[in-house]
DNA sequence: ATGAAAGCGCTAACAT
DNA sequence: ATGTTAGCGCTTTCAT
């Protein structure tokens, strides 16, 4: 591989004038920049961001940690989350932890080891373990470098871009009530998650606001995964009692539920109404819509990385807790119609 | 950041033992090695990556050049790319370059830069500039470092993982035609590239094998896109004269037909009998099925990588082109039925 | 305006 | 079994 020092000696200067050229810093005559770049250009130079950072004591890297890379909400994030790299000349360290916190740990000691400024993480949702949770918080605090969290959070006093799912799921409720619907139910995200439980808080505070009762066999636990809503789904019909409404609590959940309700030929909109939090673009794009609650995952991405910027370069300033809004689309779903009309989801199997 | 002199000092040694006791390397007495391992672990002390890769003169990162994340294809891929660095202990420099040819150059040269041992790369889409080209040529070829393509090639001598365009979609005529379809038409990608071209190519060859005529108003020229996908497909409804049977070329142009297709609640099975190249794994999930040739997207990266290590090994060994098998799955939608039966495709806007 | 020299954190060759 | 030394490719004083 060619070094500064070839550079150098074939345009018959110093190192250092080569280094002043290539970072336009220092004094350079006109004339030898012209000469010293001609041979970079000449071999396509590109001088070593290794022998770079060990020198700078400091890296263009930022490390980004993502659970899973088949839902669409963390591939928008990496979207947004490439553009904001790209426009700062920033590279990234992609690592996938496939919801494993053995995975996460390796991902945070190797970012360590890479000595990244900063990192972009979505916490591997099943944390049961105490002792491995402690494990990453130690780890994250032993990084040298700011972490941003995206959507799930630690009690940390990190910066953190999240999702009012409280609000959403609350709004949600109240949507179906205004609808019309009284008997509603839930199909819930990990509750033992922060951002579980606040889904199912939204949903019981505006039961409860608008004096409606909680019928507690309508409240299905599941876990944000689209087997486990398949399968509550299922059970739920197949019970033959299940509520007039139904909230699901991510993309995922909506997916599962989609596929049970679909398998059954139920209609959406007619026989049970439903909202769901999240929107899925492939669904909407073929015209398969439901109303639901969207959040802005590309801009998630992006908000993330400016806040990590933000703290890179002013360390010390006050942790920042942004909470990203949502939007309310009501497509027809969230009513129930009385005529057998024609709808989007008669799916007749 | 602490260094490796750091914990020699506390621990009473040279900075080559404290190497020796990181890389399992030399004699080390277990007592020593004990003592060092100790302060390694109180630190959680992580040696700098850029100062190993600046001696050692390689490092542990390999590039990932991927035009789009939007599309399963390449997440899927990234998926079984990660799954192979995590099991060899490698690192993901991940390049999005929303199929943009300069983000491409600035890609492989940040790569170059990062000494990456290898790159996978998925080329850009539109390389329409002859001379763009001819740079991401040069530049591959002064990386230093084996490039795998998938999907999309150029045309040297580099490892790639493929997919048999032609033969997909001749075998998706084949089934088209047993199932009764003599007017078949196809939405083609860019028949620029050469992948493009394979496929419609392998729509022709069955035509003429099976002496079926081509009307060539049947052949919808796309760019492997949902937007132009969606546009021809709803020109060619509304122009009243369209096919029996059509062949989308891939996903996306899946996506934008659908979407035409169930605007106009056309029934897929009944009205227009329909095979797409890819597998789209969420309408599979909830149900909407329709036929189609699957590849193995997570396949595709993991034997990218694959042949990636291979070459990091044995740089001087032939060249492969590994070509990934499809295999068939018929859901009913290539045929069509005569009666207006149940089917999962009436969307009655 | 240019260059010489030191040094970043590590590893490896060579003592001892 | 352990340490000393040199040096990887850069940038950054400090001279000139």
């Amino acid at each position: 591989m060619i070094t500064i020092k070839d550079i150098a000696v074939e345009a018959g200067v110093s190192k250092t004038t080569v280094s002043r050229v290539l970072n336009h810093s220092g004094k350079v005559s006109e004339n030898t920049r012209k000469r010293v770049q001609k041979v970079i250009d000449k071999y396509d130079y590109q001088p070593s961001e290794s022998a770079r950072a060990l020198i700078q004591q400091t890296t263009k890297m930022i490390g980004v940690v993502i659970p899973n890379v088949y839902n669409d909400f963390y591939n928008e994030v990496l979207q947004g989350i490439t553009q904001v790299a790209d426009e700062k000349n920033m590279s990234l360290i992609f690592c996938n932890t496939n919801e494993n916190p053995n995975k996460e740990e390796k991902a945070l000691s190797m970012l360590k080891g890479q000595r990244v400024r900063g990192v972009i993480m979505a916490l591997a949702s099943d944390n049961p373990d105490r002792e491995l949770r402690t494990r990453v918080e130690e780890q994250i605090a032993e990084l040298n470098a700011p972490v941003v969290f995206i959507d799930r959070t630690l009690p940390l006093p990190n910066d953190s871009v999240i999702f009012d799912g409280f609000g959403a799921v609350y709004r949600a409720t109240e949507e179906l009530i205004k609808a019309g619907n009284k008997k509603i139910g839930i199909i819930t995200g990990d509750i033992s998650l922060k951002i579980g439980k606040d889904r199912l808080d939204g949903f019981l505070q505006a039961m409860k606001d608008y004096k409606l009762p909680i019928n507690k066999s309508y409240i299905y636990y599941g876990n944000f995964l689209v087997d486990r809503a398949y399968e509550l789904s299922s059970k739920m019909y197949d019970s033959g009692d299940y509520p007039e409404a139904i909230i699901t609590s991510n993309n995922d959940t909506t997916i599962g539920f989609l596929r049970a309700t679909r398998e059954r030929s139920i209609e959406l909109g007619r026989e049970i109404a439903m909202i769901g939090i999240d929107h899925i673009t492939i669904l909407d794009t073929i015209g398969y819509k439901y109303s639901h609650i969207a959040r802005d995952f590309v801009g998630t991405g992006i908000k993330a990385m400016q806040l990590l910027f933000n703290k890179i370069e002013k360390p010390y300033s006050k942790p920042k807790k942004v909470i990203m809004p949502f939007t309310v689309n009501l497509m027809g779903t969230e009513k129930r119609r009385k005529s057998k009309m024609q709808t989007l989801f008669n799916s007749k199997l």
